[in-house]
RNA sequence: GCCUUCUUAGCUCAAUUGGCAGAGCAACUGAUUUGUAAUCAGUAGGUUGUUGGUUCGAUUCCGAUAGAAGGCACCA
């Protein structure tokens, strides 16, 4: 395929590229304003750029439209692109572009601020302020679907006026738009919130905007969460501590939330003093730090947290568990010496690849460097320490970006960004070396020669907040658990309650005495309608017990997921679990084809 | 917070132009005793999110309010 670029020359692009891709979604997101231009000859236009998977165009409608409306904007589109109209370059000077566009004052204003070569593409009557590239003709868009309409301010920015933007997709083939719609219900198949409800996991009510319930299913998959997470800050030579929900106002000022974030802090006065829930763990964890005299010897130390934190969140900001106003954060402070930075942060590169191996995420990482203006901290620390980062991601072998002069105004960070099993990225985890609250708190240990020197602070999150991550891990694993974070791990059906309850109730006992967490299903219903349920739940293993097992002492099990039924006895099927659950084994390519 | 849309039984959804609020699943009762994704019959279940208005009459039209969805802005 042929391309036209900014500066007027044809290139040739390789149709599997993804640049070919935002290409054509580009061109496609002008057809779409063209058909607009045609049904509605009074809207205006703002952007319309290709963006991951797709296009959008910002449009400001004399009167709004609603989704029905997608269906006639598209049959139009088909039918202006079986025209194949040619698109056009041109290049213009500032007064022409301005007389061009005197109707439209979004693009006036857009032109006003452009100090390169102007350019417009035109395809029919409909003509583009754009800076390209574009196909050469609108007939090579034939695939393609709108896929939904929304608010958004105008050049992304709160204080400007909303317009209305249409989503789309397009691509080469019809086997493409389709493969990617049907990713698109897949994920919403697997919505979490959706999931949450059918699987009992967790649940939101209008009296709490944001604060998600936990209820008995969704507990159990959050305490097995929470227990691993144990073992590893023990492994690790973590200490744990629970620091208070709610600090004075006073603690906030020095740590500099307060003059920051108090207007998404929820606050209350007691006793003529203000009081603040906190929205974070670390000014906690430093007073923890501060109680006792730190020798250089006593350093690291390891102060984890699962701490519970409150952010007041715009309403409209809410999503199920991806963002609530009550999370815990898998928080840990590391105070440190400058001379242990380097193996604290390739020891925390293990720690972080074996929790996100666990749950079969794979992850690549971002280093985020100091900012041009406005950094506090000696900028010999600085460097030293992004050496020291970059050095530990570049030996970890995993794939890793430099996001330079994106660091906080208080130190260097690494991100996490981990990809789920329907190729979407999650950043969760975080390691942000602090120069400030240090300071700000008057952190430090006596060092060998007797002075008081500071120490170096580490905050880290590992899942981020627990409350998202399982958010992340019920559309990973689309509810279907591995058998270690099922709710319910085995469930029992007896064929005949009069004949073989006897024998379920048996190995109910004896899988539950082994703390296993068993399921016995004696209902009056026939085996299939029972078993149905069990599918539906998603339990991992699913028992049926009838004449042959009872007499043989045996048990024939189904895994979730599969159709094959396997017999083996009572104890070899006890090793089998208590193994599986043990190694944590992943089960990815059932949750991929789970529904 | 902003734009658009939505809110009907525990869940998923119906209800012609404003005219007696219905179904499936789940629950409960009874029958059935079942060998791998839904056995049959019956019963009960609702101030249509809340609130104010228009109307002889409102689930339906208008306003307010709460919550939700898709986005935007925000995300220490």
């Amino acid at each position: 395929m042929k391309v036209q670029q900014h500066d007027g020359s044809i290139v040739e692009m390789d149709k599997k590229s993804p640049e070919s891709l935002e290409v054509l979604n580009h061109s496609t997101s002008h057809l779409l304003a063209e058909a607009i231009q045609q049904l509605y000859p009074d809207a205006l236009f703002g952007f319309g750029p290709a963006i991951e998977n797709g296009f959008y165009y910002d449009i400001d409608f004399k009167s709004p439209i609603v989704e029905q409306d997608l269906i006639k904007i598209e049959k139009k589109m088909h039918e202006l692109a079986s025209k194949d109209e040619k698109i056009i370059r041109q290049s213009l000077t500032k007064s022409q572009a301005l007389e061009v566009f005197k109707d439209n004052p979004y693009k006036l204003e857009l032109i006003r601020d452009i100090n390169e070569d102007i350019t417009i593409f035109t395809q029919g009557n409909f003509i583009d302020l754009c800076r390209g590239p574009h196909i050469l003709s609108t007939g090579q868009i034939k695939h393609f679907k709108l896929l939904s309409i929304a608010g958004a301010y105008w050049r992304g920015d709160s204080k400007n006026k909303q317009l209305c933007r249409i989503y789309g997709t397009s691509w080469w083939s019809e086997e493409d738009l389709k493969n990617y719609l049907n990713l698109i219900e897949e994920r919403k198949k697997r919505d979490h919130r959706l999931l949450g409800k059918q699987l009992d996991l967790f649940m939101l009510s209008e009296y709490g905007p944001g604060f998600p319930f936990w209820l008995p299913n969704g507990m159990i998959l959050r305490e097995a969460i929470e227990e691993y997470w144990k073992q590893q800050h023990f492994k690790y030579h973590y200490v744990v501590v629970k620091t208070p929900i709610m600090l004075s106002k006073e603690l906030w000022e020095i740590s500099g939330h307060w003059s920051h974030y108090k207007d998404n802090m929820y606050t209350t006065k007691i006793d003529d003093r203000e009081f603040a829930i906190k929205p974070m763990n670390c000014p906690g964890g430093i007073l923890v730090y501060k109680n006792s005299l730190h020798s250089y010897k006593d350093l690291p130390i390891r102060m984890a947290e699962l701490g519970l934190v409150h952010r007041h969140e715009a309403s409209g900001a809410l999503n199920g568990l991806f963002r609530v106003r009550a999370f815990t954060q898998d928080d840990a402070h590391i105070f440190c010496r400058e001379d242990q930075l380097v193996d604290e942060i390739s020891t925390l590169l293990n720690f972080y690849e074996e929790m996100y191996s666990v749950f079969g995420l794979d992850y690549y990482i971002v280093l985020s460097t100091r900012p041009e203006e406005g950094y506090i901290g000696d900028i010999k620390i600085w460097n030293k320490s992004e050496a020291i980062l970059k050095e530990a991601c570049e030996k970890s072998g995993k794939e890793f970006k430099i996001n330079p002069g994106d660091g906080a105004f208080y130190g260097p960070k690494l991100d996490f960004k981990l990809k789920d099993s329907m190729n979407r990225v999650w950043q969760c985890g975080t390691i942000q070396l602090d120069m400030n609250l240090p300071e700000r708190f008057d952190c430090f240990y006596i060092d060998s020669d007797g002075e008081k020197k500071r120490p170096i602070m580490l905050h880290r999150a590992c899942l981020g907040s627990i409350e998202r991550f399982i958010g992340i891990l019920i559309e990973h694993y689309g509810g279907a658990f591995p058998a270690w974070l099922a709710p319910v791990q085995v469930n029992l059906l007896p064929v005949n309650n009069a004949y073989h309850l006897a024998y379920a109730q048996e190995i109910y006992d004896l899988l539950r005495a082994r703390h296993i967490r068993v399921s016995l299903d004696d209902g009056n219903d026939k085996l299939g309608y029972r078993m149905r349920n069990s599918q539906v739940k998603k339990i991992p293993f699913t028992i049926v017990l009838g004449d042959h097992e009872r007499d043989d002492r045996t048990l024939t099990y189904r895994r979730f997921g599969s159709n094959e039924q396997i017999t083996v006895s009572i104890d070899d099927f006890v090793t089998l679990i208590e193994e599986e659950i043990k190694e944590k084994k992943q089960n990815i390519e059932v949750a991929k084809s789970a529904q």
